[in-house]
This record gives structure tokens, sequence and C-alpha cells, in this order.
DNA sequence: ATTAGGG
DNA sequence: CCCTAAT
């Protein structure tokens, strides 16, 4: 339930943009989610999973496209499938064990589409390319196809990878999150793939163009294709290093040979159709495969990780953001395979680097709160809510302005994918899955802690559970690398404030949970940034919503003034962030605002109230109303009487002025 | 733990 | 909002 709020925002922005609509939002799989979130951070496979959700949405093209993922899925047991189970279970929410189905279901499909399928192929292929365009680091791939190619005898093979490599696109970052299941295996190949990768090019500009035009990634996908060798073109010189490169490469032979085993499988499929897509699309298809995926990952990741480790390796942080995107896919991966070796002097490197970045992650721990914090707002009163959250979207924006004009660039694509992160988070919280986990860590915390911990924790599990295989390299590196990301999307999406009080509250709460969650190298890294950052960013305030006063003074009005406690339980107990100590607050606020023991005083003071007081009429007027029944400090009426005397004495001084600018006048 | 009040 | 003091 909580995150909500945030969640709202994206929820709400998200309605707007139609992009995702479904996807996203229908998704239960957490699994699923997550991989939207990690899909988000990139633009480009972002767009390319929203055109592939709309593609799926709309009958023919999900048709074809679910044929050809399954067909392609069946032969690839182990990637392929996964992918092309996972742009079912986008839409369809199947489960892994159902995908099984899904695969055997798939041939009849295939059969039965023949000729059709093969249009679908040619889908299969544009994707493919898109496929290639976003993924910069398939490229590599390339050098399985020939691989592929000797190891599948039959053209249908290929054809299956290709399928499957468009299907694993559109999957692509769902697919990370398994793919690090096969990553065990990738990483060994890596070095063997990597190496033959390169040479070997993508023979079909045509179908990069196909994909450029679907995922609107013209620079891209050229320079993809074109620079299977360069890679570079995206990356930088330095980029490219070895290591980076490799470790892409890496990802994608794994899949690659994954696929190509299943391929071979599969081969009896073969369709004439299919063999005629041949070596060309195979190859195609292959680097397409590769690419997606790992890069994907390592998007994903990069997103989490700031530029800085790159620039650390390289000094490629100046690189423009699409560069960068793909060198961090590509270090990602690298960083993913020397994570661990490297990660002291990366850690050292990053955090230096990172401290812009650190407040993002700082932002994290904020971030869930928020959310939270919308999520039980919203429990209220869906319209109000709404209402309330645009407010507080739009004020938060205001304070936060900066950094949701750096998150603006990636907010749209991410804007599904946030929702879908923020929904995560808010199952997450209240799921009862990741409770475990949260109790542990957090259990000893008191619930407001514990609302923080638990998203922290939350986060957490949520990369346990998309990478259980890697978990190790994965839990360091994804844990911060998602809550980085996280931070920086989220956090500054939100940016909410979250209560000062909250996260001056939280931030023991934090450390702790922080400590507990990742004990790890994490402590150490975002920790270290965590802190300062948490030290610098606190003191969010979160905009007060109409609903929210309207409540307070219900509550007012109800329970009287002063009986904040209460009234905060009553009212406020789905709205963590607001204390008795803000209802106060508020209380006294609105007195200000309403003028009520404004005194009339000067119109100077009036019109700076008036300023600074867009509560609506009949809220002021209320307020006024309860202000006089229930005097603000409890006992406080005497000092209304109060009021008078001090009055009268300025009231004089008035009166004599007037009666002088009268006589003045007068005169 | 709550509340009032100042900053 | 935050913090403190008083209760």
């Amino acid at each position: 339930m909580k995150g909500t709020y945030i969640g709202h925002i994206w929820f709400y922005q998200y309605y707007f943009s139609g992009v995702m609509e479904d996807g996203p939002l229908t998704l239960d799989d957490g699994t699923t989610d997550v991989q939207h979130l990690l899909v988000e951070p990139q633009d480009e496979h972002v767009s390319m999973d929203n055109v592939l959700c709309f593609n799926e949405k709309i009958p023919e093209n999900a048709m074809k496209m679910e044929e050809v993922s399954c067909s392609f899925v069946g032969p690839n047991y182990g990637v392929a499938q996964e992918g092309g189970v996972v742009l079912k279970q986008e839409v369809l929410d199947v489960m892994p064990g159902e995908v099984e189905a899904g695969y055997f279901q798939l041939p009849n499909d295939f059969c039965s589409m023949g000729e059709d399928y093969f249009s679908g192929i040619e889908f299969a292929q544009s994707i493919t390319n898109l496929d290639y365009g976003l993924s910069e680091g398939l490229h590599m791939s390339l050098s399985e196809s020939p691989i592929r190619g000797s190891s599948s005898d039959a053209n249908t093979p290929w054809k299956s990878d290709l399928a499957i490599t468009d299907v694993t696109e559109c999957q692509d970052d769902r697919d990370n999150f398994r793919n690090s299941e096969l990553s065990d295996t990738c990483i060994r190949q890596e070095c063997e793939t990597s190496i033959e990768e390169k040479p070997l090019k993508f023979p079909t500009p045509s179908t990069i163009q196909n994909i450029s035009e679907l995922q609107n990634i013209p620079s891209d996908s050229p320079r993809g294709i074109s620079s299977d060798e360069d890679g570079g073109s995206l990356f930088p010189s330095d980029f490219t290093s070895g290591e980076l490169f490799c470790s892409s490469k890496i990802q994608e032979n794994k899949e690659f040979g994954l696929m190509g085993q299943n391929a071979e499988s599969n081969g009896s499929d073969g369709q004439d159709e299919l063999a005629k897509i041949s070596n060309l699309a195979n190859t195609d298809s292959l680097t397409k495969q590769k690419r997606s995926r790992k890069p994907t990952r390592r998007y994903i990741d990069e997103l989490a990780e700031p530029i800085s480790r790159h620039s650390k390796k390289k000094q490629e942080v100046s690189i423009s953001i699409p560069i960068a995107k793909s060198l961090v896919v590509k270090n990602r991966e690298k960083c993913y395979i020397e994570s661990k070796t490297r990660i002291s002097p990366e850690e050292s490197s990053v955090i230096a680097i990172q401290v812009p970045f650190g407040s993002l992650v700082h932002k994290e721990c904020q971030k869930s709160r928020p959310s939270d914090m919308v999520l039980s707002s919203d429990n209220e009163n869906s319209v109000d809510k709404l209402e309330d959250i645009c407010v507080a979207a739009v004020s938060q924006k205001k304070r936060c302005g900066y950094v949701n004009a750096a998150c603006e660039k990636k907010r749209d694509g991410r804007d599904g994918f946030v929702i879908a992160v923020n929904q995560k988070k808010g199952d997450d919280s209240v799921t009862a899955v990741s409770q475990k986990k949260r109790d542990d860590h957090v259990t000893a915390v008191s619930q407001k802690k514990r609302d923080d911990c638990v998203t922290a924790l939350s986060h957490r599990k949520r990369e346990d559970h998309v990478t259980p295989v890697c978990q190790k390299k994965r839990d360091d590196r994804v844990t911060a690398v998602s809550s980085r990301k996280r931070d920086g999307h989220v956090s500054a999406v939100n940016q909410k404030k979250r209560d000062g009080r909250d996260t001056a509250v939280s931030e023991k709460k934090r450390d702790d949970c922080d400590s507990a969650t990742s004990q790890k190298k994490r402590d150490e890294r975002v920790t270290a940034v965590r802190r300062p950052e948490v030290s610098s960013r606190r003191k969010h305030h979160i905009l007060w919503t109409i609903s929210e006063v309207k409540k307070l003074i219900d509550g007012v009005s109800q329970y009287g003034v002063g009986r904040w406690s209460r009234i905060k339980k009553l009212l406020f107990s789905t709205s963590p962030h607001r204390t008795s100590v803000d209802l106060k607050d508020k209380w006294r606020n609105l007195l200000k605002a309403s003028g009520i023991h404004e005194q009339g005083t000067r119109q100077g003071e009036k019109k700076r109230n008036m300023a600074w007081r867009p509560l609506p009429k009949p809220i002021l007027r209320r307020v006024c109303e309860l202000a006089t029944i229930y005097p603000y400090p409890n006992g406080r009426k005497p000092k209304i009487i109060h009021r008078v005397p001090p009055d009268r004495s300025t009231d004089i001084t008035l009166s004599d002025y007037k009666r002088i600018l009268r006589s003045i006048n007068g005169n």
C-alpha cells in the first residue's frame, strides 16, 4: 500500500502518457515488474517494450508476436524461451511454469502459421533490428551466428533463433534478470565468444533501419549495425576497452549459446519459410539476441550504477547520455564480471563520483516512504487523492525542480517503469513475501522505520527474486544499482519530500535497514554514500493536500483542538507521514491562513497572507468557525480576548491616525 | 507519549 | 518542518 504516493503520481502520468497502460500495470508478476523497472532506464529498450506490448495488445500484431515468440521460444529452451515467456507473462501474466505449455503450443501455431509465420518472421526481424539497434552490445553476438550456423544445421533453427531474439528483445529487460541465471554459463562463454563476436558484423542494414523505425533509435541502430566492430561508435573508444565489451559479449554469448542449442533441438520444426530466412537472418537474429539481452541487464544495472563507475575506468564520464547508456550497459556487464574483484577500487572511485549520484541513492529510502504514503493516502479517496497527488506532484516538482529536470529526459520512458517499480514496492511492502526479510532486518525497528526499511528491503528482495542466479554479484551490484536507479529515478521523481521529520527519524532506521539489508559491500558503498546524502538532503516537506486539510478540519471539529494524537490516529492512520505534531502545526498554519487571529491588521499583512494561502474559501471559512469554537491553544480562548486589548491600543492609534487624516482631508 | 510553542 | 520543553 505504501509508496503509493509516488506511485500514483506516476500512474497518473502513466495513464496520461497512455504508453504503458496495460503492460506494466497489469503485470502481477514481481519479476515482470522488476524487469520493467530495469528496462525502463533504457529509453530505447523501454520504447521497445512499449511497442511490443502494444503489438501484443493489437490483435494482429499480438498474434504474430506471440506466435513468433512461441516458436522461437520453443527452440531456445533456455534463453529464448524465457524471453518468449516473459512477453506472455507481461500480457497474460503467465507464470514461468506455464511457459512450457505455451512453448509446446507454439509449434502448432508456428506450423499453422506457415506463411503467416513468415510474415511474423519479418516482424521478428524488424524486432530483431530494433533489438539490434537497442542492444548495442549485441553486435557481439554476431560472432555466434556463424557458430550457430555450424552447430545448427537447418535454417529453421536460425529462424527460431531470430524469432527468439526478437522476443528476447522485447523481454530483454525482463530477460535480463533471467539471463542472470544464465549468466554463469554466459560468463564462461563470454571470453570465448566475445572475441569471435566482434569480427562478425551484422549484414542487414535494412533490418537495422526497420528497427530504428520501430524503436525510434535512429542513431543507435545504425551505429549498432555498422559498429559491430566499433561497438565503440556508441561507446567512446576508451570505453570499448576489452573488459566491458567482453562482459557484455559474454552474456550475449551465453544466451546465444543457449539459444543455439535450443534452436538445434527445435530444428525439427524447420519450416520452409524459416529456412528462407537463411543464415543472414540467423546471424542477425543471433547478434541481436545476444545484444538485446545483455544490454538490458547492463543497462539496468547501469542505471542503478551511476556513470561514475564508468568514468572511473574510462574517463567517459563526459560522454553524452546515449553513449553513456550504452557504455553503462557494457560497463555494467564488465562490472558484473569484474564486480567482485574490482569493486574495491571502483567503489572508491564510484563513491567519489557518485557523490551527486549518492544523493539519489539516498532518495531511495525517501522515495519508498513517499510512495508508501501516497498509497495510504490514495486509499482514502481516489479522486481526492488523485488531485492531491497531482498537487503534491506539482509541488514536488517545483521543489525538486532540479532533480526532476535531470530525470525528465529518461522520465518519459521510465514512467511506465517507475510505475511498475512503485507497484512492486507497494506490493512488496504489502506483500507477505517480503515480510520475512523485512521482519528479520527491520522487525526490531518501529513501524515507521519499518516502512522505510521495508521499502529498502523490498528493493533488495525484488532484486533477489529477479536475479536468483548470480545472487552474489547481482545482489551486491544489482541491489546497489537498482537502489541507485530507483533513487535516481524514483527519488528524483518523487522527490517529494518526505517529511523532514520522517527522513530524520528514518535516518537511523534507514541506516539500520541498510546495514541489515545488505551488510555486504553495499553497506560500504551505499551506506557511505547514503548517509552523507541523507544528512544533506533530509528535510522534505510533504505538501498538505486539500483532502488532508479537510480531514484535519473534520478531526478538529470532531475532537476539538489539541487532540492531535487522536485525530492522527483516527483520521490520519493511513498517512504515516503526518504526525500529531504535523497536524498541530498544520492547524496552526491554517489558523494563520484563515486570518482568524489576524486581527484585521493591516492590509499589507492580509495581502501577504492571501498570497501564501491558496486554501479554498470553504476550508478557510471552516477553519475560522472552528477557530472561534476552539481557540487554538486549547485554553487560548482568552488569547483571542487578549487580542482585543492590544488591538484596542492599535485601534486607537489607527483611529487617531484616521482622524488626523480626516482632519487633513477635511481641511 | 502528547502537546505547546519557538525557530 | 524541526526541535525543545513541559506535562
